[in-house]
DNA sequence: TCGACGATCATCT
DNA sequence: GATGATCGTCGAG
């Protein structure tokens, strides 16, 4: 399949009251949104097509869990509308939207996506070579971030600046949102089966099945 | 200052 | 399907 071009969705840029709510609400209304990333002035796109909530203080597989507040973690406590960017296994960097009031430390993890615009530059970041599968680009946190040049120099980037937006996009009707537990949080106890992960159903570029998917195999 | 571990990915079988 | 890579972050002392 080829991938839609940016301009035939909508560009207009969220407001940050976007994101005044509940992870939870803003995971599921993200898919199908856009972010647009300007990075040494190449400008790359990706439509939204899996995400994972992660509920604040009151959510075990949080960073934020227990009021822990950390030089890490301190913008994750800030008002909603800002990346929470972050390192993880030392390795891959993981984009997060922080979400609701203040201190509440709410966010949305963006798991998958597929490149809308700017293709070839993120294929090159990648280290692949076209053709490449759906999901090889951005098929993950890590690559996710890898394939639009996000590192922890954004950390703390409002949603709506020129660096870093997320636009309206097209998004996806309730019918064809399906949602699961999270992903490598095993340590979390209950919070393991929290169905909290949302993607769109039957997309190509998620980054694994998810269990609705799983039963046609 | 030190030890343990993690919201993952690529490679190998 | 299983496993090794690799280092910043956190908490204890």
């Amino acid at each position: 399949m080829t991938a839609k071009r940016a301009e035939s969705f909508d560009q207009t840029v969220l407001p940050l009251s976007f994101f005044l709510r509940p992870a939870e609400d803003v995971a599921r209304d993200l898919l199908g949104r856009l972010v647009v990333c300007r990075i040494e002035g190449v400008e790359t796109a990706i439509r939204i097509v899996e995400t994972e909530a992660y509920l604040g203080i009151e959510d075990p597989a949080s960073h934020a869990w227990g009021n822990r507040r950390t030089k890490r973690t301190r913008t994750l406590f800030r008002e909603g509308g800002c990346a929470y960017v972050y390192l993880i296994y030392g390795l891959h960097n993981c984009l997060n939207a922080v979400t609701g009031g203040e201190g509440e430390a709410g966010a949305v993890l963006m798991r998958a996506g597929e490149p809308t615009r700017g293709a070839s530059e993120m294929i090159r970041r990648r280290g692949l070579s076209e053709p490449v599968r759906a999901g090889a680009i951005a098929g993950g946190p890590g690559r996710f971030c890898q394939a639009m040049g996000i590192d922890r120099s954004l950390d703390g980037v409002a949603l709506n600046s020129g660096v870093l937006s997320i636009r309206a996009g097209g998004p996806v009707g309730p019918d064809r949102v399906v949602r699961g537990s999270r992903i490598g949080i095993d340590y979390a106890g209950d919070a393991v089966a929290w169905p909290l992960r949302f993607g769109i159903a039957d997309n190509d570029h998620l980054s694994r099945r998810m269990p609705q998917q799983d039963r046609d195999g």
